[in-house]
RNA sequence: CGGGACGUGGCGCAGUUUGGUAGCGCACCGGGCUGGGGAUCCGGUGGUCGCAGGUUCAAAUCCUGUCGUCCCGACCA
């Protein structure tokens, strides 16, 4: 492609509205453009991209055995409403009405769409199938930020498959997850895979793909010592494992009059804050809980919410606490506390004489412990991990953390979905049951994001050779005719075997360089006045700076093995 | 939704405090010169200052409302 017959609008300056690499480097270097917060137009160098990301998304999905569809975007509300989602997704969905007055969605996802796709699937003997589309999808994000990295309308890769049992569920997770991996390191990105939660979604196995990089919006908790490695929203941590040593000590009531806080507190009586225990009055659902956790940790209101089995827990406000005579705010504790269930994280099993609240205004009590003081309805995992504790898979590693971008994300989703939707298909014995199902996502538009946000340097974008829009930018150099013939021929030879972008304009060297920086394809061949008496393109490696002089015989050659080491 | 900031040619900004009828750099167009790291000179095009009201002889500037954008929190590929 010349330059001259393209279109390529680089900017000079970062736009104001940008705040990370990514998103600025994206604008400068004419990939998009927005048109309103969250929504992005893909100018052609972009699309460039977006389609190479797209492809060898293609390529793993196909060798992994999937099957290609696309299906609406627009969804009727009808579908969501029988898995109860038109209520769940609350003001993240997006919604039009048609003009009979029918209601839809701009698809944030498709598993209800694809559950009535796969009702086709009506024996054993069509299962297991994966079925996938690219498309785009539409989440009203509450903030939408940092360009295409989390944009309201995105292009994703989403796959979903159907199987008879848990155990055919688990060997396609197995490839997919084998795929996911292939496809982050097909382009070129560093990553790392770990366990998480599965959100709206839902699911109870489900692991994300991350790409390593300093604003990536999600925390990574692992292991240096072991493959542990988790979404800081379910990491776990074993630093509650040691046995109790201490004696337990009769209980006794202190004044801590205005004392509430564990700050507070624990000032107050010149004490750690472990050695207090936190009650937390949450509302889930109908019902209200106690959570216990130590002093010094900070309760992780998903894992709460997993355990009591409901989306979202609240936490109990003022006006909540003044309708209750029982539960005392800042006072609250577990000894007495008979009328709500009690949650409290194993970490409590190896604490003795611990501090906590005498649910009366103005006192804690002292030297409180479980069984003798109070019962535990249900012992959990409460807390978040935190950098420094013990691996709960190894022993041996303390944890570390790290941020990440995550760029895809697959779940283990059972019959939720098939039961819902009424999809089964019949067994040997003509009896019935639900899809065992599995999804898959790639967020397809935020790769190049992360890709930018991985590798990149004051002059601009560096692509890894599989992402970029062009294998190399071709430069001429002075207004002699016949650099221009030379490099019209080096054109004309390369074009066979590679995507060269050619500029032919007109203007000085430094726009000329600064712009094929700024773009950032692998390679850059310079042919200036010079070529014409040593017969020499002079390469420069856009990854390291380094420079070559090659034959334009050995050109493709060399670009070919070079670009492998990129 | 809560907290903060900002809307002035395509991009980046000044001017707003103290009202007097819009300016700079880049980009763009024509021409000269230059041609290995955003060169330079001459001459141009382009803005009802987000929008709507209000105050005033006079509003980019003051007031009210509204829309949009960005940052910090809860959501997610």
């Amino acid at each position: 492609m010349r330059i001259s017959d393209s279109f390529i609008p680089t900017l000079r300056d970062d736009p104001a509205e940008a705040e990370i690499v990514s998103h600025k480097l994206m604008a400068r270097a004419g990939l998009v453009r927005k048109s309103a917060a969250g929504f992005y137009t893909w100018l052609p160098l972009g699309w460039r991209v977006l389609r190479k990301v797209e492809n060898i998304v293609r390529e793993e999905m196909d060798r992994a055995g999937c099957l290609e569809l696309l299906m609406p975007i627009l969804q009727p509300k009808e579908l969501w409403e029988a898995t109860g989602r038109w209520a769940a997704y609350g003001h993240e969905m997006m919604r039009v009405t048609d003009r009979h007055g029918r209601e839809f969605c701009l698809g944030p996802t498709h598993e209800e769409m694809i559950t009535t796709v796969a009702k086709e699937l009506r024996s054993y003997k069509d299962l297991p199938k994966c079925l996938y589309q690219i498309q785009a999808k539409f989440r009203d994000e509450i903030r939408p930020r940092f360009g295409v990295m989390r944009s309201r309308e995105f292009v994703m890769k989403d796959a979903y498959s159907f199987h008879t049992d848990e155990a055919s569920l688990q060997k396609t997770y197995d490839r997919m997850s084998e795929a996911y991996s292939r496809i982050v390191e097909r382009c070129g990105l560093t990553y790392r895979s770990v366990k998480a939660a599965g959100g709206l979604i839902g699911g109870a196995v489900s692991e994300e793909f991350m790409v390593l990089a300093e604003t990536g919006e999600d925390v990574v908790i692992y292991c240096p010592e072991c493959d542990y490695a988790a979404n800081l929203d379910t990491a776990t941590s074993r630093w509650h494992t040691r046995a109790p040593d201490e004696a337990g000590l009769p209980i006794a009531k202190k004044a801590t009059p205005d004392k509430r806080s564990i700050k507070e507190v624990s000032e107050f009586l010149d004490v750690e804050p472990r050695s207090l225990v936190k009650t937390l009055i949450f509302r889930a659902g109908d019902k209200v809980v106690a959570a216990l956790v130590p002093g010094d940790k900070e309760l992780n209101p998903e894992k709460l919410a997993t355990i009591t089995g409901v989306g979202e827990v609240e936490l109990f406000s003022e006006e909540d606490f003044a309708a209750r005579a029982d539960l005392v705010s800042g006072f609250v504790g577990p000894v007495g506390l008979d009328a709500v269930e009690i949650i409290a994280d194993h970490s409590l099993k190896s604490m003795r004489n611990f501090i906590t609240g005498a649910n009366e205004a103005g006192f804690h009590l002292l030297n409180v412990n479980v069984e003798t003081d109070f019962s535990v309805d249900v012992w959990a995992d409460l807390v978040y991990a935190q950098v420094g504790e013990s691996c709960s898979q190894c022993d041996a590693g303390r944890l570390e953390q790290m941020r990440g971008i995550e760029v895809g994300h697959i779940f283990q989703l059972g019959t939720k979905y098939s039961e819902l939707l009424d999809a089964q298909y019949v067994d040997e014995n003509s009896e019935s049951h639900p899809f065992v199902m599995g999804c898959y996502g790639v967020g397809v538009s935020r790769v190049v994001a992360a890709a930018i946000e991985q590798r990149s340097d004051e002059s601009g974008i560096i692509w890894p050779p599989a992402l970029a829009p062009y294998d190399a930018q071709l430069i001429t150099l002075g207004k002699d005719d016949s650099v221009k013939d030379e490099a019209d021929k080096l054109y004309a030879s390369l074009a066979t075997d590679f995507d060269i972008l050619y500029d032919d304009r007109s203007v000085s060297a430094g726009i000329k360089f600064k712009d094929a920086d700024l773009i950032g394809l692998p390679f850059q061949l310079i042919i200036g006045k010079r070529f014409a008496e040593t017969r020499q393109v002079e390469v420069k490696i856009r990854a390291t700076g380094e420079r070559a002089e090659l034959s334009v015989e050995e050109l493709p050659g060399w670009m070919r093995e070079t670009r492998e080491g990129l």
